[in-house]
DNA sequence: GCTTGACTCTCCCGTTAAGGGAGGCCGCAT
DNA sequence: ATGCGGCCTCCCTTAACGGGAGAGTCAAGC
């Protein structure tokens, strides 16, 4: 019936790209495409017209791939489990990153939805869009120069000028300078009335200081500052001492709000404030406070 | 300080795109990005030097543009929230949809993680991937000649045999062509003993029929069979008479075992069967069951 | 005034898993 | 001989950037 460039090698039964297609339930695209991959080379390929053959027997690989792409395998992963007969150590592997993943993924979801779902609720009782806009992302880890120490929470920034004039004078004779901004961590929650527990923190180059001994540092430590997993992060741009009491608890509505809970300590990032030498109306404040997804 | 190509535009401060990259926590890669795709334009670009300026009143909208975007909202949509000023009823709509996407996704994950932990399950009892592969999809509705009737359970095709014949007939006088395989539709569940309730499906091109008045169809009857919004499918390649009571209970075990619930019919269709004049053993036959996520 | 190093620019390519279409062969029916 | 489907390869497109090349710019140090 046909005229295949070689009998000898048709006479199964072929099946045409098209035939394979409607019989795999996948398109024509899909299938040249997983050829071009290697996840599923057709059983001949004509010399000559270059026609795809295939056969049956291919109908459960192309149905085995399929169903490992639902599970949200790339490509790459499914061909390595088709392809090099992974033992089967290595495909549970496999299968519980995949698994991580996917629940990695439905928290994230989750947490998406909750969000929307505080949008909708801003717009029903104020017709438009909340005004303060809380990104959600990791922290990361930083090398710095720290001091622990307690200040009054009537003036929070007082002991921070006191302390300005003696850091920077610590750091103009080491020649150290700041490699991201300054930044607050606050141990004690809010509710503690006399004293906050904070460590300033100067992250600096790790070029710059692993020659200065420790010692000469004088009152700062060298350490490195653990990074967040998760933080709700808010940028406050204005007044520093007039706002810093409606700021936190406003960014703490926010976290309960979109369906996260509070953990762990905040932060206080200054992009621009005493060190800069602005004006209080001017400072940027970055606020973090680390976080947790709700189950 | 400066030698900014127009004083005038440059004296309130302006900045780099390095440092409100560094304000914003926003790759400058990505703020050129939204540069380009109209989301964030720079206050002030430099006619000469192309050197792109930014102001610290610009730190709300890149704030509120990540804060969309981690919605799941793409930039497209971001972009008219921003800038084209929507209605508060349009932002309620686009907000809703998103929603309903994200709960869409949510459930498919559950259903991907079902699966992993099905095949995790697989391996750990008999260390290798289980072999018969089901694939979850939308079935399309289609234009068909059906005839319902009862078939008696003990011998299946006896009845489509008998049938068929007044089928090819009935076909080859209006000129009517498969335009895709035969498939029935099983209403009762398998528990019912002598005799199933089932449609037979002959799919056909709207064009071909639209002539062909319903009376001179004889005993078929034109109408759209609906499509299913989510089924298991399973392709079976074999005996049909032998295998026919293995695989839907199969299938079916498959469907709960993996995070889904029966629901509806099912159906088989005949990729390759009596009316391509097959062997019984080259009949190809795919299994379709109608199913629901969980919850 | 010159150099150095950090910063910025545009342009191009790569990523995933295909889909769309152009232009050209192949095979079969009339 | 002429359609017609079917099939081929090649190229472009998607979303949201990241990486890198090669060239121009800025501020500071010598």
């Amino acid at each position: 019936m046909r005229q295949p460039s070689n009998p000898v090698e048709l006479e199964v039964d072929m099946l045409r790209i098209g035939e394979f297609s409607r019989l795999s339930q996948v398109t024509i695209k899909t299938l040249r495409y997983y050829d071009d991959m290697g996840l599923l080379k057709p059983a001949h390929i004509d010399r000559f017209t270059g026609y795809r053959y295939y056969t049956v027997e291919q109908l459960p690989r192309i149905h085995r791939i399929i169903a490992l792409k639902e599970l949200g395998l790339s490509l790459e992963q499914i061909a390595s489990l088709v392809n090099d007969n992974l033992s089967p150590e290595q495909i549970r592997e496999l299968l519980r990153l995949q698994q991580a993943e996917i629940r990695q993924r439905i928290q994230e979801d989750q947490a998406r939805l909750s969000q929307v779902e505080f949008r909708l609720r801003m717009i029903e009782m104020e017709a438009q869009m909340p005004d303060i806009e809380v990104i959600v992302r990791p922290v990361p880890p930083l090398r710095a120069l720290t001091l622990r120490t307690s200040i009054s929470q009537e003036d929070p920034t007082a002991n921070l000028l006191v302390l300005q004039g003696e850091i920077e004078q610590a750091m103009a004779q080491h020649h150290i300078r700041f490699a991201s901004p300054l930044t607050e961590i606050h141990y004690s929650d809010e509710f503690q009335i006399d004293y906050q527990d904070v460590e300033i923190v100067i992250p600096v180059d790790g070029e710059q200081t692993k020659d200065v001994p420790l010692a000469t540092a004088g009152i700062l430590r060298l350490k490195t500052v653990p990074g967040l997993p998760m933080a709700a992060t808010y940028i406050h741009r204005g007044d520093y001492l007039r706002q810093l009491p409606d700021v936190l608890p406003l960014l703490q509505h926010w976290i309960v709000d979109n369906g996260y809970k509070l953990c762990g300590t905040h932060r206080v990032i200054h992009h621009r404030g005493a060190f800069e030498h602005a004006e209080y109306a001017d400072w940027i404040m970055e606020y973090q406070h680390e976080i947790a997804f709700l189950d």
